[in-house]
DNA sequence: GATAAAAATGACTACTAGGTCATTTTATGT
DNA sequence: ACATAAAATGACCTAGTAGTCATTTTTATC
């Protein structure tokens, strides 16, 4: 997938000596590329981002990126499919304890990492995979299997119980769970792209918005 | 504001003679040009978009977009202000009927145009607001100023009221009016970003959400 | 039809930025 | 120390595109 400039050794052959850098000095330095490249991208966008302003803020030279990614474009599939990984909010029906309402499990598992998710960056690649999509449309294919769909289907899941129980009276959960996420992206498009200076709480939206599925307590 | 080719002429002066092409005759080119340009920067993003690509959409010659628009930037900015304008969905207290309440009157206001704003291409040109806010932060601040704040004021006024005649039961949306529009922003970003292939269809899904705050019929 | 003023043209320039590669540096095994 | 192979370098090449402007075309007036 990403090719490192270091030739794998294949198995059949006698495993010949090492000569040059370490590879984890190497694998430091694709590191190194991927994390300027990743700040380069958030701060000024595809297109706006050189090549050569990535190796100067990553402290090495224009053709050192090329070592690593053969071009701009994989070079940033490399950074958000990287980055992506630990993105997710999860709310797995797996994790619920017995007993636990699913109001108090939501807020145990979604409100939790949705409290975080501009402080730990997770809401920038959001708007970056947003902004960026039209362009790379695999991207945002990875986003929606990764992210978007799974947590759908736990909400759907979800509210199906709760209905069940009688916990939940309200219908709409089990049609348009997307009702439930909705805030968050809005509230995420709204602090980086609509209205940086007067940016929403995210983990309060969510929980107002939780209080008309499930009443207040 | 945007200037055109032709000079005013001064109220001062002796009206001179005009010669050459008619004013309307320009006027048209210039409209030709604007919309070949909301074309290619709807399909291919602001970057991706040429000078030339416009021209040659508009059926003019490679110089004749720089007699009406100094610049690139500049025929990117006149196109959006142009657009945005007509894009306000509305729900000015003020037009309420007489004993119509909340519910209804945001039924006949907010969700006819939601209705139509995939069709009409105020979606596509949200998110191109949205995508190339980051460049162009003056283009969001005067969509913010349009469109966004407005209309939650109206929402929040509305909530104020209904919450006084005991109409609406929920108190999240005096504090979050947000809450209201979000699932339409989602569903724009979820039908032209993240799942072109699975649209949502967003007046549904707001008057899902509206059963949320006022019961269901 | 001649004239003049504005509009339109498209070859041209300047520049930016992606990508290459011969050369140099680094680090390891002998 | 020396040899060697990988890693890193940065001058260089090139394609593409924003923006210019001398020239040509259009069209209303005389």
């Amino acid at each position: 997938m990403a090719d490192g400039p270091t030739e794998i050794t294949k198995a059949s052959e006698a495993p010949r000596a090492r000569r040059g850098p370490s590879p984890e000095k190497t694998a430091q330095t694709r590191r190194v590329i991927v994390d300027a490249a990743l700040g380069e991208f958030l701060e000024k966008g595809y297109a706006d981002t050189t090549m050569d302003g990535v190796a100067k803020r990553a402290g090495v030279a224009k053709g050192t990126p090329y070592r690593y990614f053969p071009a701009k474009e994989a070079l940033f599939e490399a950074v958000v499919r990287e980055k992506i990984a630990g993105a997710v909010i999860d709310a797995d029906p797996a994790n619920r304890r017995p007993d636990e309402t699913a109001s108090t499990f939501l807020r145990r598992t979604m409100l939790v990492s949705i409290r975080e998710i501009e402080r730990n960056g997770r809401a920038a690649i959001a708007r970056l995979v947003l902004v960026e999509g039209a362009r790379f449309p695999e991207m945002t294919d990875i986003y929606r299997r990764v992210m978007f769909e799974p947590l759908l289907n736990q909400i759907r899941t979800l509210a199906a119980t709760a209905r069940s129980t009688g916990e939940l009276r309200r219908v709409e959960l089990e049609k348009y769970p997307h009702l439930l996420i909705a805030p968050i992206w809005f509230a995420i498009i709204h602090n980086g792209l609509l209205d940086r200076d007067h940016p929403l709480d995210i983990g309060d939206l969510f929980e107002a918005n939780l209080d008309l599925f499930f009443d207040a307590p």
